[in-house]
DNA sequence: TACTATTTCTAATACAAGTTAGAATCTAAC
DNA sequence: GTTAGATTCTAACTTGTATTAGAAATAGTA
């Protein structure tokens, strides 16, 4: 377990986590306004009043489970990156921030398509209370490529920009057709390594 | 004008036109659920009673918002591959798609995003309603890359399943970012031609 | 066992939203 | 101008949902 973000192991920390893994599965698959406080509580074996004991309302809840999403990313992110050695390539560091993402994305599968499908649809306080930690994973990118660009590792002409936007595409997209048929992630990691390959080298022969 | 859905010029139609911009934009901005009918009829100066007159329910005002924007992506794709010459190479081919796919996704980008961002969250009825367009479009892309390969056009051991979609990612995700500041279009073609390029031949130099 | 704090439930409130029926208004043809 | 049809509005109905206050139950402790 390499990645984790509660502190405690409480009773009460631990049905907390319970009942944000419910929010967000449910979020992921129907959408915040579509759904209901009652599907949270069902699945923790809850009444809907009950929840309001450990979250003060409904917008808490999915900021709380939007806010674990970023973390989760830019963390497994990190971690992946970190393995490399110090003079890693452009093309090995590239394929290591993907696989990271592209885990964290498929793992946390109810966390982040919450959040990516959601995206735009929830209330600003929530869009706000996510702001600045979306800005940092966003600035670890836009470094990642700038630094690219300075040692030469990208092809003169090609929009850092445009490029961050269509691999993040690439990437988030797999969260709305990847199915979780097998609990291992083999198939993560194959899906990583071919879009970090297409990315670097097309398709062409 | 080349892409239209509309058959007739009457009145009645032209309301109803109406009424399906407003709902296909409200329904981008906040989701399906999250858009009441009174948003979508203050749009067109109505009551949320009187869209009624002209739609039979909610569901079916989603379903013919999903269906026009399938329509109108796959329309216009064919008509930009339909521009090529017979003899077009791949390369070109993929280019006319990817500005095909992108033109029509940021330009009536009220209907696709709000089939986009809300797919998988509306019922299941308005899922059936398109699956067969959306079959049929899916199809054509699945056609295409396999007489790439046929033709030995694309890289051995790319797997056409996993470009696909990527592929899509890429494009699909410009209608989360792109803001359609100018009404030229101008930057949509930049758009299309990076993104040809990025898949075509990657960013290394 | 009795007492306290924690956790969950019940039941009510308040409001919003999809839908409908019938009244009212508008349009256009005669 | 009158009338018939088309279009929109009003006003209700029903249902559902976020939220809350207080009762009930549970668990832990002395």
């Amino acid at each position: 377990m390499a990645i984790t973000t509660s502190r405690q192991n409480t009773k009460k920390d631990k049905t907390q986590q319970l009942i944000l893994d419910a929010a967000a599965k449910c979020f992921s698959k129907q959408g915040f306004h579509g759904t209901p406080l009652k599907d949270i509580a069902e699945t923790v074996n809850m009444k809907a009043g009950s929840l309001y004991y450990h979250f003060s309302s409904k917008e808490m809840l999915m900021q709380e489970v939007l806010n674990k999403s970023i973390q989760l990313i830019y963390a497994t992110v990190k971690d992946e990156v970190a393995k490399l050695a110090d003079n890693a390539t452009f093309p090995e560091l590239l394929r290591a921030a993907i696989r990271g993402h592209l885990i964290a994305i498929l793992t946390y599968a109810d966390y982040t398509s919450a959040s990516i499908r959601n995206y735009g649809q929830f209330p600003e306080a929530v869009h706000q209370a996510s702001q600045s930690s979306r800005d940092d994973y966003e600035q670890f990118w836009r470094d990642f490529f700038d630094q690219a660009e300075a040692e030469g590792a990208i092809r003169a002409g090609v929009d850092k920009h445009l490029l961050r936007l269509t691999i993040f595409g690439g990437m988030n997209w797999a969260s709305v057709w990847f199915e979780n048929k097998d609990t291992d992630g083999a198939s993560v990691e194959s899906i990583a390594d071919f879009q970090a390959d297409l990315f670097l080298n097309g398709c062409r022969p």
